[in-house]
DNA sequence: AGGAATTCTCAAAACGCTTTGTATATTGCC
DNA sequence: GGCAATATACAAAGCGTTTTGAGAATTCCT
């Protein structure tokens, strides 16, 4: 009962070891009926090759890919996760998956991990601080398939797949702006990528488009090392922007994680959202919806990234030094947190 | 560059490549001076060990174990997730996922493609509807160390990590009888493993235990193979125990899940959470406390559990047969929806 | 000192596959 | 029919380890 092998159906047809391997990796040099028959016996025995041989020998793991995210217990960056993993599955790949707990050592730590075992490609969400050169580049040197997943490095260059944060952003503050909020705050990220810099500039320029002064004391930045973090960082923000002589009536968070904050700092004191507060988030979390008032919030498809990275893997292993990058339209998502009442409006 | 293998120690020292194996590998058989140079020159060569030629030789794959949960992107399964890749990276263990979607066939062949790749170990939160001796018996049998987490078989006798559901379900009803609450509906799952099944019980003898009738048609039982149809179905079950003739004052769900559906409801209806109906759920999911009122709910240590279910494997894989076995005790967390306000009580 | 017991070391085989270089069979052409 | 060209098949080497059986060196005993 043990697994057929090779040698096997070679002996039960007769022929030698590289004919048989030639017949089931369609190769050239064979006989269209040994081919035939080959592949027939191989069912028959139900054969199925030995993937850690192949990998010895051709010295690379075939058919697994890893998956290094910030946080594995986070909701976008899990749905980010299951679009990856549909995907593979489909096309008979495993996935490995690290957890970087947005610490850059044991990003690179988990990526060196990977390289060792002879990963296939590497599906990359890089954790805040990143070091680029000392975690990335080595991989890419190798030539081992690379698809960037929601972040950006500064002169990154490769695969990616992101939102479009900027974009992301200024519907979500224009929208704040059409409700009739006057005094528009954002709690953003300290972090240089493309999430913190990206939606700041967003919310800055949907500002100034709209005739609208910036208040550098309306902007708050957080570490957004960790989930609980952020919430604890959004109420204490939201803390520090209620204390401005001239207190905001509207905010726009980095993420719906730090709009969670906000909204246990308004109820602790309070504040009625959205009638003297208007929040919008960023992100679409479960919880978003559920809250009360539910959050209005700009839409992060995750699954629809986590699908097209891994496309964009497969593209990338079999073309040749060709670039695939995108960058998802997101849509702002309106509910009650941001529907001020036309009584109280301008 | 090339990366160093034995052979490179071996001539470096002039020894055989046996003698760097068996030093590498601490085994008898040799000299302590020659160990010691093979082990220091190793660490200078910066030796890493080709896991590749390893698992070909032992016919498995050393150092990598799967997970399989029925969905990534939930907040339990990940959290649980979480626990078990922390565990794995400090063993330096590689830890291949998979989702089931709740499918048992689906889980069936993730779970051959796992053994199929000679993978160390398997730890699994069965699906819905999981198939025992379709699925897991044939790994058991080939003597792969399995822990079974969160839901289990019916008459299976191996390593496992659960809730303790019954009693979860038990301090959860008594807490709502003792608010003063009078006719507690349950809303619970048709799934007949420990989740539903347990959960139900524990329901029922809380009432017997404090001499409540039990009312058959407060009792609801829905189908969960997804998340989102939690909701939903918690939304239509209540609709349908509130037609009741004295329709329920509280409700004690399966999920937190099905309570974010009686939340919606409540709200659509005009119904006051906790005044006019006390609602406890159950998993301590990340939206329950920003729930407005906050959702009373027994807590479920996903991370501790994930933590706890490596730990069995690595146990499992060096006692032979020893079988490790636990169920959590869970604590109720008290919030705001099962808050009566004295004023109505009994 | 001689032989047995013990310690240490090694060459070679094996794990299942791919690939290269070579040998054999088949075909086409004049 | 004979020779080149082409199509097909094969044996053997190699990927980096572990393991086995045996040989060489050392130690121990009387």
């Amino acid at each position: 009962m043990k697994r057929t092998k090779l040698k096997d159906i070679a002996e039960a047809l007769g022929v030698s070891i590289t004919t048989v391997s030639r017949a089931l990796n369609n190769k050239s040099d064979i006989n269209q009926r040994t081919k035939r028959k080959v592949l027939e016996m191989a069912k028959e025995m139900d054969y199925k090759p030995n993937n850690l041989a192949i990998s010895l020998r051709k010295n690379k793991v075939s058919n697994v890919i890893g998956v290094v995210i910030p946080v594995v217990n986070h909701y976008f960056f899990s749905t980010v996760l299951k679009g990856i993993m549909t995907k593979a599955h489909a096309h008979n790949y495993l996935v490995i998956v690290g957890e970087s707990v947005h610490n850059s050592k044991k990003e690179k730590e988990i990526l060196e991990e990977f390289m060792d075992y002879g990963i296939s490609g590497i599906l990359l969400a890089p954790c805040l601080g990143s070091d680029f050169s000392e975690n990335l580049l080595p991989i890419i040197h190798r030539r081992i398939p690379v698809v960037v997943m929601d972040r950006l490095y500064d002169n990154y260059n490769g695969n990616y797949v992101l939102t479009e944060d900027k974009s992301g952003a200024y519907i979500a503050v224009r929208h704040l702006i059409e409700m009739g909020y006057q005094r528009i705050a954002h709690i953003g990220s300290t972090d240089s990528s493309s999430v913190g810099l990206e939606r700041k500039n967003g919310y800055l320029s949907a500002l100034r488009d709209h005739g609208m002064t910036i208040d550098e004391s309306y902007i708050e930045l957080v570490d957004l090392m960790d989930i609980n973090e952020g919430i604890q960082n959004g109420y204490e923000r939201m803390a520090s922007l209620m204390s401005c002589k001239v207190p905001p009536d509207a905010v726009f968070t980095v993420t719906d994680d730090v709009a969670l904050g906000v909204y246990q700092y308004a109820r602790d004191h309070g504040i009625k959202i959205p009638d003297e507060l208007g929040v919008v988030g960023f992100s679409n979390s479960k919880v978003s919806k559920y809250l009360s008032p539910s959050l209005s919030t700009v839409e992060q498809n995750g699954e629809a990234m986590g699908n097209l990275a891994f496309d964009y893997f497969m593209q990338a292993l079999h073309t040749n030094g060709m670039v695939y990058q995108k960058k998802f339209q997101s849509d702002l998502i309106v509910r009650q947190s941001s529907m001020k009442s036309t009584i109280n409006g301008n």
